[in-house]
DNA sequence: TTGACATACAACCAAACGGTTGTATATTGG
DNA sequence: CCAATATACAACCGTTTGGTTGTATGTCAA
């Protein structure tokens, strides 16, 4: 409802659409890494990696920790299973699709014949 | 692996980082709508409107079916799906290091105090 | 103390994004 | 047939994005 989480559900969506962050993610969830054993992974500068945590950091899909001169990134599983939920909740209303065609079909059960058509597979509940 | 996959991955993660697409992707998920009836919705051109539809139906997250002069579209949960697997799959990646830290701990028992810090939770595995 | 390393950040640039208006093309109803 | 409706798409525009280089700051090691 909240303007503030639609702001979230943009800044973690557009943090993960890019591939070397996507990848930046599957390290650091890994294991901690420095920004520079980072950078070293990839083919652009070192600014350029840097920024790109920096977007995470700020979608709050990873956190930094200094040690000394070195900045140890980490990747905060709790933000990337807060966007997993989202998207349950897009199957959800979907789901609710799904139940109220079931309702249709239990109340006049003859009259709408293939109105599930094959475009919209009908799975589990 | 194959740069395809990431190429679909960006297109899907970038078209859910919009917070219209994201309420398009409700409306279609719960039932068909128009393009012109999706468009009604928003504080906005039509045609802006059916640049996102368009967003959402490249990236596989709706199709469209004509009836008539309208456009039906209806939302892919399985697109969705998808999506929702791709962040299980950073989860798992996630699992694999607390496994690891577990394995180190067992091998050896008394060295390694306060390895997991108070930044990553311990949890289920 | 000095130099090498790790990071941060500003300035810049081309390309992509999200919106606009305008125009073209189908399709339906009268 | 004609007018209204529904869609598609091109052209344009200001902002954001993802990259660059250059500079400044802090920390370690000799």
């Amino acid at each position: 409802m909240d303007t503030t989480d639609e702001d979230r559900a943009d800044a973690l969506f557009h943090a993960l659409s890019d591939r070397t962050r996507r990848d930046i993610m599957r390290r650091v969830l890994a294991g901690e890494h420095s920004v520079s054993s980072l950078a070293a992974s990839y083919d652009m500068s070192f600014a350029a990696v840097q920024k790109h945590v920096a977007v995470l950091e700020r979608a709050g899909l990873l956190s930094k920790r200094r040690s000394g001169r070195e900045q140890l990134a980490t990747g905060e599983v709790d933000a990337v299973r807060s966007v997993a939920s989202m998207l349950d909740e897009l199957e959800a209303v979907w789901r609710g699709r799904i139940d109220r065609i079931d309702e249709l079909l239990a109340r006049s059960p003859t009259r709408l014949t293939r109105f599930t058509d094959s475009s919209s597979p009908d799975k589990e509940t």
